[in-house]
DNA sequence: GAAAAATACCCCTTTAGGGGGTATTTCCAT
DNA sequence: ATGGAAATACCCCCTAAAGGGGTATTTTTC
C-alpha cells in the first residue's frame, strides 16, 4: 500500500510556488494539497489539509518562516517541515533547525534534489544542501589555535556547563586553589575578569 | 590544469582498505599515495606523502581515529579528513567534527557516494551520510515540551552563557528580584537547587 | 473569569568569585 | 640537558552572588 504524500507549499514568490508545485506533481505518489503566500493564509486550513510535508520559505511576509516552524509543528506534529531559502545565514539555519525543521535547502537546489529531500525527510533523514552541510559542520569545529592550554580549555568547558569552582576541582581531582589559579591565568590571557566575559570571548572564537 | 588528488587511507580492516583503494583509483585524477593499518604507522610518513585527503577509520588499534584527527590536521593543515565508521554514535560524531573532520561517512556508503564525498570535501563542502545528517540535525532540535515558560527558558539560556542574575536583569530590563523569583520557580519545577544541576537537566532534555 | 506567567519586594545565611601574591613539580621541545 | 610552559597548590583579602523563606500585583492567555 503506497500512500500518497500530501504536501503543502508556503512560499510568497508565486513563480517559485508554481515551479515547486509542478515538479512535485510530476513525481508519482506526491500530491500538492495547497499553496499559500504566507503562514497566516495557511494557518486556518493546515490541520484539515493534513500534509505530511510542508515546504516552507523563510522569507515570508508577516510571520517569518523560522517562527512559523514551531507553529506548524504544533498543528501537525507528525509533519516534516523542509525549509527553503535564498540566504545561507548561520543563525537562521540554526534557529530553523532548533525550531524543528527536518531539512534545509537553498533555492538553487535542483528539482531532483528537492524530490530526494522529500523522500529523505519522510524516511527520518535530514536533507541538507551541500552548502548548508558545510556550514553546519563548520559550526561544530573548534578553533585549534587557542591561547588556552588543554587543562584551561577543559576547565572553561566545565565553567560553560555552569559548574562552580569546587565542583570542577572535585571532578578533576585537583584542589580548589588550583582551579582558582587556572581561572586567574585564563582571565589574564583573555583579558577579561568574569566568567560571562570569558565565555563570550571563547564562544566567539569557537574555542568551546 | 587538473591536479592529481593525493589520498591516504588509514583503515585497519585490510579488506576494506583494499576495496577503498580500488574504487578510488578507478576514478580518474585520484591517486592513493599509501594505506596504513593505524595512525602510528602513518605518522612518520604523512608529511612527506602530503595527501590532500585522508580517509580515516574511527575504530583503529592504538590511537583512535577521533584523537588522530587533530594530529593529522597539525601535520597537514590543508588536508581534508573524511571519517569512516561503522558506528553512528552521537558523541563520536560530534567529537570527530569538533576535532576538524571535514566529513563523516558510514561504511555502508556506496562507492559513488565515497567518490562524491571526496569531491565535496575538496570543494569545501561537508559530506555526510544521510543517517549522520539526520543525527546532526536532531542534535540542533530543541525539545518543545519543556516545563519551563518562555521567559524561564530565556533566563536559563542566559545562565548557560555564564551570566549572573544582575546581568540577566539588566539585559531583560527587569528587576534583579524578578530574576531571582524566576530562578526559584525554575529550580522548583526542575527539582534542583543549583545552576549546574539545572543546566544538566535542561541539556539532557535538550531544552537549551 | 480563572489559571498561568511575569513582575516585584521583603527577610535571611552561606558560598562563590575575583584579585593580590608565591612556589613546586612535571612535562615537552630545542 | 635544560629552559620554558603547564599544572599543581597554598596564603591573604573583600565583595558580590547564590540560594531559600515568604507575599503580592499585574498582565496574558485560554
Amino acid at each position: 500500500m503506497q500512500k500518497t504524500v500530501r504536501i503543502v507549499i508556503i512560499e510568497d514568490d508565486e513563480i517559485l510556488q508554481h515551479a515547486y508545485k509542478q515538479l512535485i506533481e510530476d513525481e508519482p505518489g506526491f500530491y500538492v494539497v495547497n499553496c499559500y503566500n504566507s503562514f497566516e493564509a495557511a494557518e486556518k486550513k493546515l490541520v484539515a489539509e493534513d500534509p505530511s510535508i510542508v515546504l516552507l520559505d523563510i522569507e515570508l511576509p508577516g510571520i517569518s518562516g523560522v517562527n512559523a516552524i514551531p507553529l506548524v509543528k504544533k498543528m501537525l506534529p507528525k509533519a516534516h517541515v523542509i525549509v527553503l531559502t535564498v540566504y545561507e545565514l548561520e543563525d537562521q539555519i540554526f534557529s530553523a533547525l532548533a525550531n524543528g525543521a527536518a531539512g534545509y535547502l537553498t533555492k538553487d537546489t535542483s528539482s531532483a534534489k528537492i524530490i530526494e529531500a522529500i523522500y529523505d525527510a519522510r524516511g527520518g533523514g535530514g536533507p541538507m544542501s551541500k552548502k548548508i552541510a558545510s556550514i553546519v559542520i563548520k559550526s561544530f569545529q573548534k578553533n585549534s589555535d587557542s591561547p588556552l592550554s588543554k587543562r584551561e580549555t577543559e576547565i572553561m568547558r566545565m565553567v560553560s556547563e555552569g559548574k562552580k569552582r569546587n565542583e570542577i576541582a572535585e571532578e578533576l581531582f585537583i584542589e580548589l586553589e588550583t582551579v582558582k589559579t587556572h581561572i586567574k591565568n585564563i582571565y589574564a590571557k583573555l583579558n577579561v575578569n568574569s566568567r560571562s566575559d570569558a565565555l563570550k570571548v571563547l564562544k566567539q572564537h569557537r574555542v568551546i
